[in-house]
DNA sequence: TAATTTTCGGATAAAATAGTCTTAATCAGG
DNA sequence: CCTGATTAAGACTATTTTATCCGAAAATTA
């Protein structure tokens, strides 16, 4: 089991790809989002609906068209995104499911994964597609996956 | 979406049980487990095997039989728990979901992410069965579900 | 040996998630 | 005001996860 959900982590992928084609200012088509980041487009067009929907991308149909920011990169935190896709559980529930679980009937794992959670939270809202698009127009962080046939050493690569 | 999936999290629950039960030294029924925890019996029974596949659980069969531990509660982790119903992903993967992330290929997350992922790591080491099973023997900590009808003011109850 | 209790494991069903495809609406440019 | 390009919306399919059911096997008790 993931963190995050695919539709969730290919919702983020693309909104920083709009990030970094200034898409607070033009329109970004799905389509070529698609391509750069070697998603299917039709499967990203219905992400992107749900973000469309909770405002925070704004879509226009025909030529010149697409997708882009109702605001600045800065704005808009990473917890935006997964609460629009995941929902809240994540942050919200008990880690063993038990609806209730709070300081008046704690679960055993509660104080640890309260403390845990609120972290996990604080790292979600911190973290927007400002700071997420920088790293990767001037670090030349990656959004999408390495072909790793060319990489001799798998092992070596996935360090920390 | 959440942290673990339900099989994991009622095989968590199981064993917590199971270690309150004493059940590194006698067999306890899976029936009994699934009535007094709330859950089905025959879902659990299916988890439970895993569990016994991987040795964490010796079983049973026939009367007086069911399933024990394999070893004293505290040296089984929850981390031995997870890993063998939802796998490494969570501890392991990109929370991008990006092949090969790591240092030498990071993504945006990258470094946030390894911080969080080695201290959610760092919790589900540390937390074992024997801590677990102690709080709720102990504290009155809580294994199963509550009623929510006979609870009046639902917001309060879920307060950290 | 027969009846009972219990796990084991395969078959199936239901629900959630992931992904594809088609159609309709809309717009830009000629 | 056509025509081609583009997105939105939603129907459709596939896969995975969650859950149930049932018969078989194993062990105990009487």
């Amino acid at each position: 089991m993931a963190l995050l959900s695919k539709a969730c982590i290919y919702g983020i992928r693309a909104s920083i790809y709009i990030a970094i084609e200034d898409g607070d200012s033009k329109f970004v088509p799905i389509s070529k989002i698609a391509k750069e980041l070697y998603l299917s487009s039709h499967f990203l067009t219905k992400i992107l609906q749900e973000l469309t929907k909770v405002n925070i991308l704004e879509s226009y149909k025909g030529p010149n068209g697409g997708v882009k920011l109702t605001k600045p990169a800065k704005d808009i935190s990473l917890m935006e995104i997964v609460e629009s896709i995941d929902g809240t559980a994540l942050f919200e529930e008990c880690a063993l499911g038990l609806e209730g679980c709070g300081h008046y009937y704690p679960c055993p794992l509660h104080y640890s994964w309260v403390e845990q959670r609120e972290s996990l939270k604080n790292l979600f809202y911190t973290e927007n597609l400002e700071t997420l698009s920088e790293s990767v127009k001037t670090a030349g962080f990656r959004l999408r996956a390495v072909d790793l046939n060319f990489i001799k050493n798998k092992e070596e690569i996935s360090k920390n």
